[in-house]
DNA sequence: AACTCGGGGTA
DNA sequence: TACCCAGAGTT
């Protein structure tokens, strides 16, 4: 039997030679579909094919492991059960269920979704990639992922675990290789009878990979690193939608008086939420939107 | 293409 | 410490 080490030497090697031949894609489809047979993980949000669901579990997974998501999922369903619930609940209460997930404006892009889907789409969430990236804090990979997970649509699909994927099996020893490289492997080696199964597959073997080879993303073309969060403005940010989640409202002079940064970064930063839509100032007196 | 946005678990 | 997480939006 053939080694972890080996199954990926063996298809790097016959790609480098013939291309992907439709034994290649099969090969690798075997290897990916054992592993997940053997080691697939059973998560909440795959037992659903409702698409809000599938929606709200794509956007908290953004840029956030898994099992963090695992303790807000169903609290959020639970609290938020549909756009309709969603769309009529006010930023405060949506940032007091996301807290601990981060990126906030995550939670307002959901808000601001379900709003837009019950207005303009009859409450529910178009089938359609271009519709689905024009709304907020959607992208190629969740648009990708609600359509490949709610809508059983056979469409590309990349994110990190599948991109180290196709870089440990098909560019192993290749530095800075570009995402514009994987896709026509992506698409060649979908199982479009099984699209969201083998979506799930690709992404395990992805996250195994992560445990056991040093991580592949780091050449891609697109791989960096992220400035640290001790010292940083999203730090100071953070600590300011927190000051509001426990008060209604301040005046400038006791919102700066509690922050640890200088005043002229202090007022950077709370101008920034301002704009973006978490802060509202009347009177001299900052609180949260009401909406 | 490069920055920014959260927060925490893990080595 | 550093790393990096089921990315998206802005510059």
């Amino acid at each position: 039997m053939a080694t972890f080490e080996d199954t990926a030497t063996i298809i790097a090697s016959g790609f480098r030679k013939t291309g992907l031949t439709d034994e290649l894609i099969a090969g690798f489809q075997g290897v990916v579909y054992q592993y997940y047979q053997e080691h697939g993980r059973v998560l909440p949000w795959r037992r659903t094919s409702d698409p809000y669901h599938i929606l709200v579990s794509e956007i908290m997974l953004q840029q956030t492991q898994v099992e963090r998501v695992l303790t807000k999922y169903e609290l959020f369903l639970a609290r938020f059960p549909n756009f309709e619930d969603l769309s009529r609940t006010s930023l405060r209460e949506i940032l007091k269920v996301w807290q601990g997930l981060g990126y906030n404006r995550r939670a307002k892009a959901l808000q601001a979704i379900a709003r837009q889907v019950v207005a303009e789409f009859d409450g529910r969430l178009p089938a359609d990639r271009h519709l689905l990236q024009t709304l907020p804090g959607i992208g190629p990979a969740t648009a990708g992922a609600v359509l490949a997970f709610a809508f059983e649509q056979p469409v590309i699909f990349l994110e990190t675990n599948i991109r180290r994927v196709f870089l440990h099996f098909f560019y192993p020893a290749e530095d800075k290789t570009p995402d514009k490289m994987l896709l026509p492997l992506i698409i060649l080696t979908l199982d479009s009878q099984r699209v969201r199964h083998w979506y799930y597959a690709l992404m395990d073997y992805g996250a195994m990979l992560k445990k056991t080879v040093p991580n592949p993303n780091r050449r891609s073309a697109h791989y960096a690193r992220q400035s640290p969060f001790r010292g940083s403005d999203r730090e100071i940010r953070s600590q300011i939608l927190q000051i509001f989640l426990a008060r209604p409202e301040l005046t400038e002079s006791a919102l700066l008086a509690q922050l640890q940064a200088d005043q002229r970064r202090s007022l950077r930063i709370i101008q920034q939420l301002v704009k973006e839509g978490f802060l509202l100032r009347q009177e001299g007196r900052y609180r949260l939107t009401s909406r």
